[in-house]
RNA sequence: GCUCGGGUGGUGGAAUUGGUAGACACGUUGGACUUAAAAUCCAAUGAGCAGUAAUGUUCGUGCGGGUUCAAGUCCCGCCCCGAGUACCA
């Protein structure tokens, strides 16, 4: 009976979809499991082999566990407003609402195809009102919350201590510097080309994260997240969690605490200049300071004769790219003020210069130079001709030394381990009152606004300068529509094309609402809360289903999210944390990052400025051009089907080619995208192999975590794995087994497979569970095993991985229920045991030799077998066996 | 530059964490079935040497050393590839 892959598929699908089969509920009586995927962007050009990696990973994982007695929640959502579908509309002035639209219901439809096993009643959009709505009450929650260092925790704004003596004025400026979401004058990442400010983290040396267009600093009014408040317990708490290593820490390099001293360099008796440094041992070679050029300080410290010089150095460096400054990294520019200052603990007058090198937004925005024990410093110091002094020991005449050593040239302190001097100086300027221990952070605050449409309103209103946050019966705020979702090129959104949405009179009051919208992070924020109670309509999600379901018990998703959804995340999740409304710390316990799957490009050779075409073999001889050619057009992996190409597109039709015998084209791995006609789709692989094999397939590829080039090629492997499979279940009339007794020799076949997939599933090893199944069935074939007692087991083992065969199967065995139901089977250690080996024996590792011996065999024995060897008998000489070693039950070594 | 991964057949990758390296699969070769092809099935497949053969034997996990009865796995020193990060004081 042939496997009829298509119509098995169909059928299940429909089924789970009409019984709900994967509709989840609290139930108190049996422990839950969440099992999330990153819900994806639903982009236009729909999923392509590599995105359900994940996603069949995690659906393996939720069958599994369902079967293993948990009750598990496994939902799907979109993260619906973003960039693309905006972009898209400025060039077709389609709304961003239908195209979205269209897009989800496409991968929807893919996603089922793959037989996921998902809760579709609890999907979300994060542009859908019903869903922002809430996005924009935790935006208030934020904006009406302060962090109390006293008790390292959020508060409700009413409970902040204000001091007195504040007229109302200050009273509300006070309250406003302390709210976790807080308006402020900020340097941004201005990126002109997409119209908007990003944050630190959506910049990438210079250049934006989507598009790799230049950002340039930019003062600018903007919400602001006070995510650096958190920043100590962001970086302590990823203790808690299981996550990848390397996961962890990208994060503690994001937050980047350094721990040192904050030191006050005395100018005269009305100024001081602080800085933050982590090597306060070297406070004696400590020669000059430097300010960022931004630094207030700076143009105050100019003296009348360097005036002139130090503003046109300010502003100049105002005027320069982040990407511009990291270019001459090696070429140090910078102004001498003309001012000096003491340092607190030489006592020597040291001069203050301003230079591009030193940051303005990380520690005080001032530095003490030690170009003696500092990189930066040395380069600085010796192309201006400043003071260069040891101060630790260890390093070479001229040079710059960073390491450990004895301090040296600093009067009394002579002689110390610089480690130990550190504690000292930090005494020292404690009683002095010139500094103290300080720790700093890398982390800036989350700039939170963006100049776009396509995303959440922030539901704030001003009249003047007044703030008015909506309340939240005025939530959802709607996004309205505009004439235009084009930027506006003055830093304002295109919402404030609305005239009449952004203009509200309020009880004759006029009111402007703000117009930027919330980044695209925001809905991804929580969106694993509003699963586990997708249509409340009165609070986010309520009480009693967060405290039964969270936390995620298993995160998959793609490790390009290392630092921007994963922090931000953990940070809303810690403020509704403090504030009481979910019930743990962390969100995320356990993360599992997928690898890419990467195309096989393929490529072309013209020579240039013709119309000529070479094949690869011959493209030395010429002057040509790579382009890209789509990967449809191949036969045999590198040969090119010339008539296809030439039917695919005008410019190849009457065009020329040169090759002998085959036109070849080179091959090359890269990321899978569209415009490298290197995509492979699954809905292809479906049409041919079934989902099935595709869910096999990718999961036999290779462990999870790594990334790999996709090859259509070893799926049939996969596939005939699966007819094999079948075919043990039937003959050619139909389905057929047996109800007589197993064979005790497929018993041991089936129990090792059993306690390798129970093992292997739960290390997220499913390569290597795809194997065991391939060897069983090997097996099973090969000795003609039709027993129901074994084969019954089998099939529940492998329904997780190949669901639609598992179900069709098991319907045929008369059962009621579905497989879904089935408990997992363990294994029967004692079937495992073996009365009898074949054991290799090493010896020396120089002579081995094949010996049949009884499990409870004596030493006597072993003797006699060994003596019976000549070669053996020359090594034994005599000698008597004091103990044998056994690995694995087999014997390794005899010592004597 | 710094940090973290990783180098195993023609290819993707196994190896119970120190115990028969190369499981499983692709590919290749040979065979069976076919008028033929496809499909399917069977066999061989790390390299070398000896043998008609069963088999024996040497070398083999990026390179060089070390620890151990035993090293892909542990230690030391190099080389190469990938990812992240980048003047963070």
């Amino acid at each position: 009976m042939i496997y009829d892959f298509k119509s098995i598929e169909r059928k299940w699908q429909n089924y789970w979809s009409k019984n709900k089969t994967f509709k989840t509920a609290i139930d108190e009586n049996m422990p839950k499991y969440y099992v999330l995927d990153m819900f994806p962007y639903p982009s236009g050009s729909g999923l392509h082999v590599g995105h359900p990696l994940g996603y069949i990973a995690s659906d393996i994982i939720s069958r599994f566990k369902r079967k293993k007695g948990f009750n598990v929640l496994h939902p799907m959502g979109f993260d619906s407003f973003g960039l693309p579908a905006e972009q898209y509309a400025i060039k077709t002035g389609k709304h961003p609402k239908l195209t979205t639209d269209k897009n989800i219901k496409r991968f929807k439809n893919q996603l089922n195809k793959l037989g996921l096993s998902y809760d579709w009643d609890r999907e979300i959009k994060t542009s859908d009102s019903n869903y922002y709505k809430w996005t924009q009450w935790i935006f208030l929650k934020l904006y009406n919350s302060f962090f109390d260092e006293s008790v390292n925790k959020a508060k409700n704004i009413s409970e902040l201590k204000i001091p007195e003596k504040l007229n109302d004025q200050e009273k509300i400026q006070y309250i406003d510097s302390k709210r976790l979401a807080y308006l402020d004058n900020v340097d941004v990442n201005w990126c002109e080309e997409l119209g908007t400010v990003l944050s630190n983290e959506e910049v990438i040396g210079g250049l934006s994260e989507r598009g790799g267009h230049p950002v340039i600093r930019k003062p600018m009014r903007q919400w602001v997240m006070r995510i650096t408040a958190y920043a100590s317990r962001l970086l302590d708490d990823l203790e808690l969690l299981d996550w990848p290593e390397s996961i962890k820490l990208s994060q503690k390099n994001w937050i980047g605490k350094s721990e040192g001293a904050k030191i006050r360099f005395t100018i005269n008796k009305n100024s001081y200049v602080d800085v933050f440094t982590t090597r306060p041992d070297t406070i004696y070679g400590a020669t000059y300071l430097v300010l960022a050029p931004e630094n207030e300080l700076s143009i105050k410290l100019a003296t009348t004769e360097n005036r002139n010089i130090v503003e046109n150095y300010i502003l100049k460096s105002s005027q320069k790219s982040d990407l511009e400054r990291q270019e001459n990294i090696k070429d140090k520019t910078g102004v001498f003020t003309g001012s000096y200052a003491i340092n607190p603990i030489s006592k020597e007058k040291i001069p203050i210069w301003i230079a591009d090198y030193v940051l303005s937004g990380y520690g005080t925005g001032a530095v003490m130079a030690v170009p003696g024990h500092d990189e930066r410093d040395f380069e600085f110091a010796e192309k201006f001709n400043l003071k260069i002094l040891s101060v630790v020991s260890g390093g070479k005449e001229g040079e710059c030394y960073t390491g450990d050593g004895k301090i040296i040239n600093s009067e009394k302190y002579n002689g110390l381990d610089n480690q130990k001097f550190k504690k000292v100086v930090c005494e020292l300027l404690e009683d002095l009152e010139l500094g103290k221990k300080s720790i700093n952070y890398k982390l800036r605050d989350w700039i939170f606004t963006r100049q776009r449409y396509w995303g959440e309103p922030i539901p704030i209103m001003y009249h003047g300068n007044i703030k008015v946050p909506l309340s939240d019966t005025d939530l959802p705020l709607i996004l309205p529509d505009v004439e235009s979702f084009k930027p506006t090129g003055d830093g304002s959104s295109p919402l404030s094309r609305n005239k009449s949405w952004k203009n509200i009179l309020l009880n004759g009051k006029k009111f402007e609402r703000e117009t930027n919208t919330m980044p695209q992070w925001a809905g991804s924020c929580w969106y694993f809360l509003r699963f586990l109670d997708p249509t409340n309509g009165n609070s986010f999600a309520n009480k009693n289903k967060i405290d039964y379901w969270m936390p995620v018990d298993v995160y998959i998703g793609g490790a390009e999210h290392a630092v921007l959804h994963l922090l931000y995340s953990r940070f809303w999740h810690k403020v509704l944390y403090d504030l009481g409304f979910v019930s743990g710390p962390e969100p995320f316990k356990k993360l599992v990052n997928q690898g890419m799957i990467l195309g096989n490009s393929a490529f072309i050779y013209r020579i240039k400025n013709t119309n000529t075409y070479v094949s690869y073999d011959l493209i030395k001889k010429h002057d040509v051009q790579k382009i890209n050619v789509d990967i449809d057009l191949l036969i045999n992996n590198n040969e090119l089907n010339l008539e296809k190409l030439k039917n695919s597109d005008i410019r190849f039709k009457n065009a020329e080619y040169k090759f002998n015998e085959k036109f070849t084209v080179s091959r090359e791995i890269e990321k899978m995208s569209k415009s490298k006609f290197n995509v492979v789709s699954p809905d292809k692989i479906c049409e041919k192999y079934g989902a099935d094999t595709l869910r096999m397939y990718e999961m036999f590829l290779g462990p999870i975590e790594q990334s790999k080039p996709w090859n259509t090629a070893g799926i049939s492997g996969v596939h005939n794995f699966l007819k094999k499979f079948w075919s043990l279940y039937h003959d050619q009339s139909g389905f057929c087994i047996s109800y007589s007794k197993p064979d005790q020799n497929s018993l041991k076949i089936l129990h090792k497979t059993i306690k390798k997939v129970n093992l292997d599933i739960e290390k997220f090893s499913f390569n290597t569970c795809v194997s065991a199944f391939m060897i069983c069935v090997n097996e099973l074939s090969s000795i003609n095993e039709k027993s129901f007692e074994v084969l019954k087991d089998l099939c529940i083992l492998m329904s997780p991985f190949a669901p639609h065969i598992c179900e069709e199967i098991w319907s045929k065995f008369g059962e009621s229920n579905s497989i879904s139901n089935q408990n997992f089977p363990t294994h029967n250690e004692l079937i495992l045991v073996e009365d009898e080996f074949e054991y290799p024996i090493s010896f020396n590792g120089k002579l081995r030799l094949k010996m049949i011996f009884k499990l409870d065999c004596e030493y006597q024995d072993i003797e006699k077998e060994l003596s019976q060897n000549e070669k053996v008998n020359s090594y034994l000489s005599g000698k008597k066996i004091k103990k044998i070693i056994f690995v694995k039950s087999k014997i390794i070594n005899i010592v004597f």
